[in-house]
DNA sequence: CTCAGTGCAAAGGATTTGCATGCCG
DNA sequence: CGGCATGCAAATCCTTTGCACTGAG
């Protein structure tokens, strides 16, 4: 909704974010970026081909992978059929999912700031004596929505 | 390793469950049942297979849902080709995964009691505030193992 | 004898890839 | 011009399903 970051500036950090990986800003990525930056919540590739109208199927799976491999867009595998994408972690903030395990629907929420840091500190400890780099963690709530019970 | 449950009794809680969906605990199912127990971490169908001598593929998976609809087995799916298989963690202990985005293994972990009940604390009340109706939490921590950094 | 369980082979379906064309740099 | 990006269609590959057979009760 209220998105603290001008709109210019995801798309320049986007850009750099290509780039840096030898790829262009192209306006179908463009679109990609604007209708994952839209969405309240992670949306499969067949949602994303009705919000971006126009767009190739195989070429909206080229282009999330190599907004994947940018860093820009993340991948949620979920228990239904289609893969869910969302931007990454890094340009909007972080956040956990709600998994109805019902309709498959998939809401963000967060946790407070102290339970956040309990957290990482424990998973920081567990990765050392794993000899784990951590990248990040995932914490999902799996259940049933609102309407599914 | 060692297990805090008699052997015996693993077979009849699962015995149970099967009967209570209408299922028969069959040697095949048995044998599935034995190698998730045996196994230190997740499996994915080839493993289980391989571990699992003379099981049929389309067996393996029927037998799976069978076991995951009888609470008795839990499927995982990770961003790597094969979905993984572990018993259902009433019947071992509550944990988390790492999972290496290198080489897409996934390894059990767990975090502190206490660092839980924060957790549990935070996610009922996010829960309930959502009109959501938790089954259970999934912490997974994402990175490269040992190996593959 | 009956019916769930099993194996084999074929079907299904999300995702990926080959190839010819279009377009940006 | 050269090479990446795109669309279409075909290929992949995990998983599921149809069907005939076997075995437990």
């Amino acid at each position: 909704m209220s998105d603290p970051r001008p709109g210019g500036d995801l798309n320049s950090i986007v850009t750099r974010r290509l780039r840096h990986v030898g790829q262009r800003f192209t306006s179908q990525r463009q679109e990609l970026v604007d209708v994952l930056a839209a969405a309240p919540s992670p949306l499969t590739l067949p949602q994303l081909l009705e919000r971006a109208a126009g767009l190739a199927q195989s070429s909206a799976y080229r282009n999330l992978a190599v907004l994947e491999r940018a860093g820009v867009a993340h991948r949620i595998v979920t228990t239904g059929d289609h893969a869910c994408w969302e931007l990454a972690e890094d340009l909007t903030e972080h956040h956990h999912h709600l998994i109805c395990s019902g309709c498959g629907d998939v809401t963000d929420f967060t946790v407070p700031n102290e339970v956040e840091h309990h957290l990482d500190a424990a998973l920081a400890e567990v990765a050392t004596g794993a000899g784990f780099s951590a990248l990040h963690h995932r914490l999902d709530l799996v259940g049933l929505c609102a309407r599914c019970q």
